[in-house]
DNA sequence: ATAGGTCTTCCAGTAACTGGAGGGTCAAGG
DNA sequence: CCTTGACCCTCCAGTTACTGGAAGACCTAT
């Protein structure tokens, strides 16, 4: 498969499959005389793997972590867990800090009348 | 005041504060002989408001904006209302998104047992 | 005079791509 | 055989909002 095969079956667009292989995330299995990336099957579950993986933004580095997890049969599942669970974690601190803002944001639009007038309980609370 | 004194009143790093006047944000009152940045009671009071408004994740383009809308005693409070009303529609979005990531995270992660087998829901949901 | 702290500008790096320029490659049609 | 158009390559710049650091000027106190 050439790069933008493997792009079209992996669901990623051909500049992040190409960066990928830029940062050594997933080589092509190899290149062709004109220098072509190739993928073959195994280079194209990767991709898709990673996809799934940003999907949960997984950062690029984690993702590295997962795919090294995934390839490697002597993985336990307790390691998995634990990158998971850190991710989660992450996404609940995330989810109460714009819990927070969405509180105090909506407070104030809700008490802002959005009329011709000046007179801005928005302003007033930035300012 | 010089910039540390302007950075410690309004509550900003130095060099977000230098940053914002390389933008054309928050430019200093003045500048002394030496080329020091100089920042009145005003414009310590501007660099608080972008500081608190970047508390709601308002962006920088967004911040200029009510900034403009701050000094501006022509405003009306309708236009406040619609660059918050905006943002607080992004906030909602992104708060449904990262819930969904959470359910199917904490779904993942619930059910791998941790162990020191292989067998992983969570590498299995991802391959 | 000198030491230390503060200020300046400019450059590079962060995360994860994305867009575009300039140029080679390939398959099909005439 | 030649051309056309789609595809591929590399390299560079830009995105957001800073942050870190280097090299050098300035200011204050002893």
């Amino acid at each position: 498969m050439n790069i933008s095969e493997a792009a079209k079956s992996s669901g990623l667009p051909v500049k992040t499959v190409r960066y990928y292989a830029d940062i050594g995330l997933v080589e092509p299995s190899s290149r062709s005389d004109a220098g072509y990336r190739i993928y073959n099957d195994a280079a194209v579950r990767r991709l898709s793997f990673i996809r799934r993986a940003r999907t949960f933004d997984f950062s690029v580095a984690e993702c590295r972590e997962l795919l090294d997890l995934y390839q490697n049969q002597d993985r336990t599942s307790a390691e998995v867990k634990k990158i998971a669970s850190k991710r989660l974690e992450e996404i609940e601190i995330k989810q109460k800090e714009l819990q927070a803002l969405h509180d105090d944001l909506s407070h104030l639009v809700k008490a802002c009348r959005g009329d011709e007038r000046p007179d801005c309980p928005i302003i007033d609370f930035l300012g």
